[in-house]
DNA sequence: CCCTCTGGTTCATTATTGTCAACAGTAGTT
DNA sequence: AACTACTGTTGACAATAATGAACCAGAGGG
């Protein structure tokens, strides 16, 4: 569990658009390594290009690398350009902020992010790394994704982000299987306070789900046809996104999202 | 000297356009190191995001988690997005390929290509990892950089990759002394066989090199006009790059390409 | 001048890691 | 079917590399 190049790794994850640049003491801390180890980590992975230090301030920060790497996973896998559009589409279309991930590990990865232009708006970090138990992606993802995959989430630690969020695994579990029976995911103030989730998975060309594309609008805005809109479009946005990246829904998932349709309100069509 | 971390993340090097999934196996033999070691470092890099492997074909790929760390890079310090126009324009101006990499550690990575529209033109393979030595790009990232790059550039072993590598300390020492002279890198099949290369490096804002911008020729097609070309056009496009990501000319740079400017046949302006 | 930050370094202790072997599964031959 | 050759995967032990407390040097601040 603690292996070396693990933690190493973690260093990364404290890495965001408001912080894009941290010290060395400023990382042990945030870790709880010891200094002398961070410092090690840090210069081997300035080796490989991966973070850079300023030669000024000593900071550290995403090295080129990273760019290098997105680039060849971009050339082969091409999922940000097929995905931003849609994003786009989504968010112009609910008047709320959108947001899309990928299973990245242990976690989700944020890759793509459009805000409402709505003054009162759900404002995302870029690159964030959000918890599976918490966020409304997650449970669409963990819903259609491998057995192995929630096990993997209903046994590890569940983090109390809010005073809403389900720690207890048998309810997530459950609300799980109701995603499961519903096609989409839905939180409340489960990973932030005042934010509402609503999200759809999409697969890969297995036909299981490699992450989920999503609605967040403020809690107290929410409302029943809004909530019908929203599940309407990101549902589509979801199957869209699928067939443009050479995905495949698993079979029953088609008939599910159209009984889910049919359910809803109006708003939708 | 072999630190763990370092030796994991070698493994990302093997990963490149044209190789986009690996096995394990194929990455152990690559990497000269044992099937078990290979696999626990996947095992703990696939936790974090930066590889993941398919359920089917056991192949692993790169992850989510470089899209993620991608995006806050980007968002952070703009560099593709101010790179990639700029380009375009170079290779469409001097009707060749056209490239630009960043300092990553002990390489050049190359984080942009536009290629010539020519049939017989240079090909790139993208997300290749450039050493410096043996690259105009090198070359000029290290005339105008940090004085300690260049002397572990010049005490490290100078791999040779053509028959016209130059492997010697000292004369590869005295062709940066020339690029730093110019204001340019130059070089003739030092890196691949019948490619010629002329690179100009852009500053970070501290007045050191951070990368280069190059254009790369079939070698049996250079003339002294073609050459003075390119110079221009590519010291010119350089001082874009570096001006549109908040960089600063070191002091009497200008002066050095205004000179060179000056030297050059016409073709220029 | 002292105090407290910062990044960086050293070195004995100890735990992580590399090694090697065996195992299971698949594909292609014979 | 059995044999081969190749995958990816797991376990145990010896050896190496990671660890973390203490320590330096420098930059502000009071």
């Amino acid at each position: 569990m603690s292996s070396t190049v693990a933690k190493a790794l973690t260093l990364l994850d404290h890495f965001s658009e408001n912080e894009p640049e941290l010290g060395l003491s400023d990382l042990a801390r945030r870790s709880g390594l010891d200094k002398a180890t961070v410092h090690r980590m840090l210069s081997v992975m300035a080796d490989a290009g991966l973070v850079e230090q300023r030669h000024d301030t000593k900071l550290y920060r995403l090295g080129a690398g990273i760019l290098r790497l997105a680039r060849i996973r971009e050339k082969a896998f091409p999922f940000a350009s097929v995905l931003q559009p849609e994003l786009d589409r989504l968010a112009q279309e609910t008047g709320e902020t959108a947001h899309a991930s990928l299973i990245s590990g242990r976690a989700l990865a944020t890759v793509g992010i459009c805000e409402s232009s709505k003054a009162n708006r759900v404002s995302l970090v870029v690159g964030e790394v959000l918890p599976f138990h918490a966020t409304a992606s997650g449970i669409a993802t963990l819903a259609f994704g491998t057995e192995e995959l929630s096990a993997r989430v209903l046994t590890g630690p569940l983090d109390g982000k809010t005073s809403f969020t389900l720690t207890d695994p048998g309810r997530l579990s459950a609300l799980i299987e109701t995603a499961r029976q519903t096609g989409f995911g839905e939180t409340d103030q489960t990973n932030e306070i005042d934010v509402y989730g609503i999200a759809a998975p999409y697969f890969d060309k297995t036909g299981l789900a490699c992450g989920a594309l999503a609605v967040a609008t403020p809690s107290h805005r929410m409302t029943e046809a809004l909530r019908g809109k929203i599940v309407g479009a990101v549902l589509r946005a979801a199957q869209v996104i699928t067939s443009g990246t050479g995905g495949k829904q698993p079979t029953g998932y088609a008939e599910t999202v159209r009984r889910t349709l049919a359910l809803l309100p109006d708003g939708s069509a």
